[in-house]
DNA sequence: TGCCGTGTTGCAATATGGTCAACGCAAGGC
DNA sequence: GCCTTGCGTTGACCATATTGCAACACGGCA
């Protein structure tokens, strides 16, 4: 969009650090890009940018700029679809941040369901830990975010939180496979793969085992909730997930909650960027998401 | 500023309904303003304007691409008085909608007293009855409403909510002076001076009025508190009005509180526009007025 | 029918924004 | 110390988009 573009180049400018660079990504000349930014800054009547030898770098007004140009950006984006959306065709795109654990099966799943009906609808997903989604939702990169455990944030929304209990991954014929329940002292008694540190329930293991004071035999850690699936299935390995992260078909595997006096229940929150409106389309995904996992596992809070 | 010109055209171009007026007003010809308009509407996909042989008029998507506009547009005011709030200079412009009620005393009073911190504020005070105050908070016409009982509307964000009783206003040697408080049928032995329907605390004596089954006899009624205060000093006649609304010089008049049994508590609301953020210089503003209320009439509710 | 008003269009003038080449400057390698 | 390399910026020139002017097409109205 036209009106937009002076804008963008300042977004891009301000990602990149560079005129060069974000002239390139935008094929004008350097010249054409500082020029637009000088005229910009002309107009406001302060500089946005500081000139470094090394480039350009945002100063503090230019932060309040940005942040101002990524939520014009993104309302804009939800205008266009609340204009599709009056003509009958629901149209637009979401962006959600996701945590690993439900990258493998819940969002494909619900995506799936959601295209179902609106086929006109695209997603775009981005896998990050617990901080990056967050962090992606307040930068305006992501609609929404489904993360464990977020950290704790005034700019991050909660729509939807939902307990749940961690539990133990192993394949069928492990000895431990019997019970309904597990207590973590058996469960560590046994070899583990451990989540990698960049993983949020790698964190909650942790505390509870630090707080038993119990010795772990870790034959593999991977930040690849991929990996130690695969592990705890070929090997006689216990991994660890959290209940809605469980893939439906699970081969061989099975999964036994741990004991709560163990481990706390893990919060698994929906959350979107605090002020902000979402798209009909991101709102619609929102709600889905929360329905689906409202009837899966029960009464989950929703704020707001 | 120049990326915001063609949304400003499509936004006066939808206030004044034709092409050829709003040309005048932004001193371009009407080619080029239908040309902007129409590769605005190219480049969004869709029409904005109903063309009519009488003019323009916006269509379903003109609306939402309005309320866009607006949003834009006043955002973007926020934007530059963050900025120069980071240069020390405070600096600024507030708009506020308030009843009549408030347009003599209170509103004249805090500004003063706020300008006299930030020399660099100015303001634009819209006197408008209770319903139309709402309605420019949402138009983005004003920042924030300071009005008498406001009619429920979900846009509107009460930041302070005051209860107060409603006064009779009487000069000094008026027989029912020597009182503290007044029973409504005392009062109403006596002419009256009587709000016009524009104004809000006329619904509640007239509804006060009509549980009560007593006569009224008036002699006088008018939309402006100017005009009743005027009658109610002059003549032995009696007005009305809210606590707060009562000059503080008052010449030879006085106010009686009018019995709680009689009439209900008035609420005295200041609020915004849902979901916006106010400018740095509105959001001191408020709270000025809030403290200053708060001290003077005691615990107001402050919500959120 | 003739006269208003409306928005729109062709064409020429102009402003805006673009490229290209050259410059000033600071940092790093030798 | 000098040279190279990267940075943003500037001046001259040019293409394109935007504007103004005049003419047009259409609907309402007397």
């Amino acid at each position: 969009m036209k009106h937009l573009k002076t804008l963008q180049c300042i977004d891009d400018v301000a990602g990149s650090g560079s005129i060069r660079r974000s002239a390139e990504r935008l094929s004008i000349t350097p010249s054409a890009l500082t020029r637009r930014i000088q005229d910009f800054e002309a107009e406001l009547g302060t500089p946005v940018f500081e000139r470094m030898p090394q480039g350009m770098r945002l100063n503090a007004a230019g932060e309040l700029v940005l942040r101002h140009i990524r939520a014009q950006l993104s309302d804009f984006e939800r205008l266009r679809s609340q204009i599709a959306d009056l003509s009958g065709v629901r149209r637009g795109h979401v962006t959600i941040a996701t945590s690993q654990a439900f990258a493998h099966d819940l969002i494909p799943y619900e995506i799936a369901v959601y295209r179902a009906q609106h086929a006109l609808v695209s997603f775009s997903v981005l896998v990050r830990d617990h901080i990056h989604a967050v962090e992606a939702v307040a930068a305006f990169e992501a609609d929404v975010a489904l993360v464990i455990a977020p950290p704790p944030a005034p700019e991050f929304q909660p729509l939807l939180v939902i307990h749940q209990p961690l539990c133990a991954l192993m394949s069928k014929d492990h000895p431990l496979a019997a019970a309904r329940t597990l207590r973590l002292r058996e469960v560590l008694e046994y070899p583990i793969a451990m989540p990698g540190p960049s993983l949020a329930i790698r964190h909650l293991l942790q505390g509870a085992i630090v707080r038993a004071a119990l010795p772990v035999n870790t034959v593999v850690e991977s930040d690849s909730f991929e990996v130690l699936r695969s592990y705890a299935g070929g090997e006689q390995v216990i991994s660890f997930q959290i209940r809605a992260g469980i893939p439906q078909a699970s081969g061989n595997l099975v999964a036994r909650e741990i004991d709560h006096r163990d481990l706390p229940m893990t919060q698994l929150v929906l959350g979107q960027l605090r002020g902000r409106s979402l798209s009909v389309a991101a709102s619609k995904f929102v709600d889905q998401i929360a329905g689906s996992l409202h009837t899966r596992y029960g009464g989950g809070e929703r704020p707001d």
